[in-house]
DNA sequence: CACGGTCTTGTAAGTTTGCTACAAACTGAA
DNA sequence: TTCAGTTTGTAGCAAACTTACAAGACCGTG
């Protein structure tokens, strides 16, 4: 999409921190302590801010994938648009309200912008094949994941079928003992080892259901899926970090949903724009008007 | 946070775009038809692609706010970065599955974006107070932002209190109904409008609750809340573009909850790892390993 | 329709900025 | 201590960006 190899440039200077000559790592310490004023400076005033001389500064650039300061510049304002990832910045106590609220949004556009570069369009377009022919849609998903499932269930009228989202183990058990082979079966699990949605999967599949499994990484659950989708998200572990992997699965869906209806017919649009003026008249509550 | 006043570049050259001279509307035909390539064009190449002269694209560049051709491409990578809004571009039915894909998420980082530049971080701060010292708090919601409070509800760990979630309409009222003045209650609503939602707190404030509204803009629920937090989302009315309202609201939600948990003891924190870790043993199966 | 003023645009010169070749300094091993 | 290899800085050059100025287009008015 943007940015050459290999992610923002805040990431890739952390990468090759170790390779880097004394006088370039001096660079790419002020570079990492200040990116946003940097981005504003001169090849000459950067120079003068790290204490080295200015082709030390084109080296820098070159030895961290860019092509000329002019380059590092370009795409180290475009990693500061994004913001600082999470994985190289933690929340603390004593941050004030107004650095807490932005390295919170810096962490979610940054973990979307991932995902976005590392979404597989195949598995996408798989995956819209399948809910766009099926004649019934499940998702299932337990914690988070369930709050997943059941953003999902709401967008039923973009996807033409009956959908249910189920939540409870049980009830999850029991809509992959009654799938079909028409049945689409979608299982979200961020870590996609919970062994309650692999059982069931398992369940799902025996039935003939085409599995679509949405999960962090590798996984059992993807292993298990017909057409697996993997979401990375680049959560962290700190305690503080908000589980930000919901985000971008909820993304995921809504491309789903949307792809969907893009194949059906005009028709169909026609309805969802009925749906949609009806639904605000229902708001203010004055129906029929 | 950056890009001076008034958004990102793409945004600020439409909003200019009439009181442009015409060779500078030349440029700014190009700019928009590719803004990706322009990015890395030099101040002649772009005359050239433009079909005008160098001065020229500097004054352009001044006109739509920047300081010159070099402050120009910076603020122009950063707006690529992020992608193109939503009020700019749509969704069609020949897109490819890469150009869908990208869009969608292009509209919901971007969206973020505009909301982690307009949130109004006094009153986030006025909630967390609230959050932090009330002795219990009630999510309510409908539809999409029904999604919201069944999400906030799952991180009532870090709120440390009671938290309860209700989606339906009469739970609501009852909600309101038995609600306390140490009670703090949570109304989300993208409208603002909706009047089942505008009469339960009105009842919640009869009885001395603390609300805080989440909505999309100004409207009656930001009036009847005692702290009304903004979410502005640059939804569109397009039928195909995603409600990307809730992404927002998702992460304000994260922010107050984040937030609420800075303001406890080591002690909670503690807690909160060992959830953490017992969790995840659970998730695979092997409980008190 | 001609004229004058104003606004718009391009030409050309000037200044800053970034790049590269080369030489000096440093480092480590024999 | 000396030598080879690596690292760093100096100096000059080429390119890019900016500014001043003049030519041309446009519009209203006489």
């Amino acid at each position: 999409m943007n940015g050459p190899a290999g992610g923002p440039v805040l990431v890739r200077i952390n990468q090759h921190l170790d390779q880097l000559r004394r006088s370039e790592r001096k660079v790419a310490d002020v570079v990492l302590a200040n990116p946003r004023g940097v981005v504003q400076m001169t090849l000459a005033e950067l120079a003068e801010a790290a204490g080295v001389s200015q082709p030390t500064i084109v080296r820098f650039a070159n030895a961290i994938g860019c092509d000329g300061f002019h380059d590092f510049r370009i795409q180290l304002a475009q990693s500061v648009a994004l913001g600082v990832p999470a994985t190289q910045s933690v929340i603390e106590a004593q941050d004030d309200t107004a650095t807490t609220v932005g390295k919170i949004f810096d962490f979610s556009i940054t973990s979307l912008d991932h995902v976005r570069r590392h979404l597989d369009l195949d598995a996408i377009g798989r995956a819209v094949d399948t809910l766009a022919s099926c004649s019934n849609i499940v998702f299932i998903g337990l914690g988070a994941s369930g709050i997943v499932a059941m953003d999902a269930e709401q967008k039923f009228p973009l996807f033409g079928v009956p959908c249910s989202a189920q939540i409870d183990t049980h009830q999850q058990f029991l809509a992959a003992s009654t799938s079909r082979p028409d049945t689409a079966f979608v299982a979200i699990s961020n870590t996609g080892r919970t062994v309650s949605i692999l059982d069931t999967v398992r369940v799902a599949r025996e039935r003939g259901a085409t599995v679509i499994g949405i999960t962090g990484g590798p996984s059992p659950l993807a292993e298990l899926s017909n057409i697996a989708i993997l979401v990375e998200s680049l959560d962290n572990t700190d305690v503080y970090t908000p589980t930000i992997s919901r985000l971008a699965q909820l993304v995921v869906v809504d491309i789903l949903a949307t792809m969907v209806l893009l194949r059906r017919e005009e028709s169909a649009l026609e309805d969802i724009r009925t749906m949609k003026t009806r639904l605000s008249r229902m708001r203010s509550g004055m129906p029929r008007a």
